[in-house]
DNA sequence: ATGAAAGCGCTAACAT
DNA sequence: ATGTTAGCGCTTTCAT
């Protein structure tokens, strides 16, 4: 067993009391014996027991980030900037992978929700009625589920879509095809945002899907674009957008001269395919910081400024979009 | 507060210890008033209370991992295989990312091996007196590092290079590029067994680096590559390789036809890249499923079978490696 | 300014 | 088969 509170005080000549009063709130302590308990205390190696101050006080000091899948290269920059937003404020985070999968992410919920002061959930498969349930129990912040009374950070690809589409129509293209890989999924914002802002500026939407947010779906999506006759691509994350490209090349289409590719995420994946992939950025630290914020807020019981938080997206133009081909090929 | 072992107690009209015996031990309890626990706490909703258990008992129920990078595409699908493998054996798996900086890798093991029952150090940044200190006092799984009485899971990609330098020989190539992109990391083995298979294969071998490993160090070397003359390059990584690709692409280089690429981790980069790419996979889930089988051992002082278990690889040949040109261009 | 002691929820002796 | 109780390490009244 590791050393205890006990084994200090008694290193210290001093009781437990006056140990824990001197490393937790030093002003009430005598300056000399402070000196003494801090000294044996760093020559013990002496650090808390946090399963005995979590009993004692009902804080873990630990946060909890349920994700779909990690694998999904959106998310590890988004969970390291939480990560590190956590540490600052002296908190650990717990993250879990749902699988997207409703089951196992009632059963990670419930493991998990034990061992953390707080929960942030990602784009969550559960229900709105259970969702408003746990945020009862244990305080909770959403991104991307709306659900009354509950926090919520909402990631808006407004702005980055209207970008897309201003972008697209100064390079004059004029038919675009949108690949809809949300599946079945709640959220079904996306493509509501995207029809809106193409049809803002005159230009002419082609929606396929849904399917799977796969590579695979890009493949699939390619020659359906060509057939469509349109000249540029919307797809529904970038790693679609990459079996777009993948597959364009195959049919050898050139990309961006017979086609231009937008993706959305930013993920590493867009910078570092060839060309270059131009698309959606939102910015990790951003969701991060507010999420993170607004959650150790709520385990304060802070009420929030805010029920809903913002955040804004924006185009980032690289080598998969340019003029539109005027002459069919 | 949650509902308690003594509220349940209650309920069902029966002592505490009976309850935790009814759900911990269900045979050392009459049938009947286990019924009658059972479904109290099923109506209740009580679910142990972590911390207490754990100040009680001494474990934790969670592992941790120390990974480098969860931005690095080759870490998600081996933290997810971790989870699963740990949360079947009803552990939860802490992930935390040092961000390979020595400083905050301490930092971080300070702060969560507190929280878990043991530890799994991938590539760890200590040094080697630390990490023998440090498994000293608490279960300990190395990957990728080597000390004395330590348990480690080592990757080798012995095979893998093996067969690499089989497969870019039978196509022709007789000078091949190696970049190293290891800075000044501890582990050296990479390059070392990339030289001994290539020699044993009767290729010239030529090392560039060391650099870090990123796409712009593959970017970096591409021109490099030609002016060497070579006809194959292997990177360091996947995400290295993605590099060169893209910048033979702007050299106006094309592959496989003028040159051949071989990344190395088969991360979701190889398979989306266009045209695919030549790599080198080492299994996550064989990896996971030692090292957390492996922890999961030493927590529970099951003495290992081995010191040091080893996990192989092998190429997985896609679409950038082809016959060796033979003109010059 | 310091010490003694209660109590957080749980499990495992130790009774009965 | 079941109940009573000590004790895990810590913080915080409550005394002094």
């Amino acid at each position: 067993m590791a050393v205890t509170i006990g084994a200090v005080a008694k290193a210290a000549g001093v009781s437990v009391s006056t140990v824990s009063r001197a490393l937790n709130t030093p002003d009430l302590v005598n300056a000399v014996t402070r000196e003494r308990v801090v000294a044996a205390a760093d020559r013990l190696g002496y650090s808390p027991n946090p399963a005995a101050r979590s009993l004692r006080d009902g804080r873990t000091e630990t946060l909890g980030l349920l994700i779909p899948d990690i694998t999904n290269p959106f998310f590890p920059p988004i969970f390291k900037a939480m990560q590190e937003r956590a540490r600052r404020q002296g908190y650990t985070l717990l993250v879990a992978d749902s699988d997207e999968r409703e089951a196992d992410e009632l059963e990670t919920i419930a493991a998990v929700s034990k061992k953390v002061d707080g929960l942030v959930l990602w784009a969550s498969m559960l229900t709105e009625d259970r969702l408003a349930e746990l945020a009862g129990r244990t305080p909770v912040v959403l991104v991307n589920r709306q659900v009354p009374e509950v926090c919520e950070v909402h990631v808006s690809l407004t702005d980055g879509i209207a970008q897309a589409a201003e972008h697209l129509k100064a390079y004059g293209h004029q038919v675009c095809v949108f690949v809809d890989g949300n599946g079945n999924r709640p959220d079904q914002s996306r493509s509501k945002s995207i029809r809106e802002a193409f049809d803002a500026h005159g230009l002419s939407l082609i929606e396929i899907g849904p399917y799977e947010p796969r590579f695979e779906t890009g493949v699939h999506a390619a020659p359906l674009v060509l057939a469509h006759g349109a000249t540029a691509v919307l797809a529904h994350n970038d790693l679609v957008a990459m079996g777009v490209l993948h597959q364009l090349a195959a049919l050898g289409a050139s990309v961006p001269g017979d086609i231009s590719v937008v993706g959305i995420d930013d993920t590493l994946l867009a910078s570092v395919s060839t060309p270059s992939l131009t698309t959606i950025r939102i910015d990790p630290d951003e969701v991060a910081s507010l999420a993170i914020d607004l959650l150790i807020g709520l385990v304060h019981e802070r009420p929030p400024a805010a029920q809903v938080v913002q955040v804004g997206s924006r185009l980032i133009p690289r080598g998969t979009t340019g003029p539109a081909r005027r002459e069919p090929r």
